[in-house]
DNA sequence: CGCCAGGTTGATTTCGCTCAAGCAATGTGG
DNA sequence: CCACATTGCTTGAGCGAAATCAACCTGGCG
């Protein structure tokens, strides 16, 4: 993995600090823990907010980093991988939806981040900082439930990606393409689902849990067997019946 | 697995309601979210929390069923296994820390419970349902955040255990068993140390992610090696340093 | 043109699942 | 008190999915 060369790439990238930048709109868009805040509390943060533009190979944060706040996703996608031994690595979590906060458990558990984050497709990230959020935490409980009801999806999840976990490498492998159809997928010219997987086959095989090799044939067979065919990073499903059939592993 | 029998033979068991009980000898022995709590209100929690004993078998709750509050376990041991297909079955969690709250995800994110809950030890146990929580979620701010402290904890669990979840079978075997030490384990007469897995072959096997029939093999290749020698229930530990080098998967 | 990262492919190996048999401890009814 | 069913655990043989290893494309770029 070149991850060595992406931290040491991104010093001298960077863009200007926006400045115009109103939460507002942001949160307006989607439903997400912010809208608790009061109008006045969502300009505190605007205030206090780091915002700017990222392009893709920079980092927002190393595993190990302190966690000094928490970053709102505007637009884009992010990565946050894991290191493991020889080079291997893990995929913790994708984001893209826009609204999304990243890091906000590490910045509650007072714990450093426990991977790297890195832009894949340009981004406009802002940052909130501890003194901005945590007073913003202690004067309104609501934004506290809100942020707890979150935890409470995301802990459904993650125990729910431990079931996946031992389900078979294609299952595995289908479910991780599926979470990219709400963002990614569209339907084509001849009426097919597409999906684009915006992420090297390294990414996608440390999403599901697998080897990069296993991956590419596992593909392969999805062509052999008219469920999807895959041309660049795009995957048309040639057969959604089957391609759900995939879906139910062994367990759940 | 006879899940339906346990499930069936619970109806004629049941220990009375045990009445003049009070929260706070529970939470003061523990570091626990309810230290948020002021005076009145484990007053009122102690009021209306539905305390009794279980024996072993008893079933808590079922999948599928309705959450209707929480349970703090104030002794003994409880654990949460999600059906698979054919009788098959994972292991979500294991309880025995006096004060563990159970069953808050679902609570907060309006789920149904994903597991059953069965007794393993005797254990006594407090319903607190959703009217008497409810309310004091909402007038104590600090009990909110608390909570959200543990489900970032949790959180960060179960994201370790996803990692795990990549690692081979006798790894993860050991981080299964190096989890009943702080509570199970103690120093055998000749030094050595010694832990108790108040489990079943097929619950500590469905603990680690792997099959029954794998978990005695892996325990004779203990046996073998010189790391550990079981017996009935009862690990010890030959080799402190051959089985803490078990711990260090090809991951993390 | 040659280099190189990213991806593909096939041969081989290994880990752990599957299946089936056997055994020890416990309980039950005659 | 014994025959025998049941439950929980052990053991071994065989198999299969996916990892590993190694070679080989391929397209982009200096």
């Amino acid at each position: 993995m070149a991850l060595g060369r992406l931290v040491a790439g991104c010093i001298d990238m960077g863009h200007p600090r926006l400045r115009d930048f109103n939460c507002k709109h942001c949160f307006s868009r989607s439903k997400t823990q912010w809208e608790a805040l009061t109008d006045a509390e969502i300009e505190i943060m605007s205030e206090s907010a780091f915002c700017r533009e990222y392009d893709p190979g920079e980092v927002l944060f190393n595993e190990g980093d302190q966690c000094k706040g928490v970053y709102c996703i505007r637009s884009g996608l992010v990565v946050v991988r894991k290191l493991g031994k020889d080079s291997k690595y893990v995929l913790l979590r994708r984001f893209g939806q826009m609204g999304t906060t990243l890091g906000y458990r590490p910045f509650l558990a007072g714990d450093c981040h426990r991977g790297t984050a890195e832009i894949i497709k340009p981004s406009i990230i802002c940052h909130i900082d501890r003194a901005t959020l945590t007073p913003l935490l202690n004067n309104n409980p609501n934004l506290g439930l809100l942020f707890l009801k979150q935890a409470a999806v995301d802990l459904g999840n993650a125990e729910y990606e431990l079931l996946e976990s031992m389900m078979s490498a294609r299952a595995r492998l289908a479910h991780a393409i599926i979470l990219f159809k709400k963002r990614y997928g569209k339907l084509s010219s001849d009426g097919l689902l597409e999906i684009e997987l915006p992420l090297s086959r390294d990414d996608l095989a440390a999403m599901a849990g697998v080897h990069p090799e296993t991956v590419t044939k596992i593909f392969r067979s999805f062509l052999n067997e008219g469920v999807a065919e895959l041309t660049s990073h795009t995957l048309k499903i040639t057969s959604i019946d089957r391609f759900l059939a995939e879906l139910d592993g062994e367990y759940i």
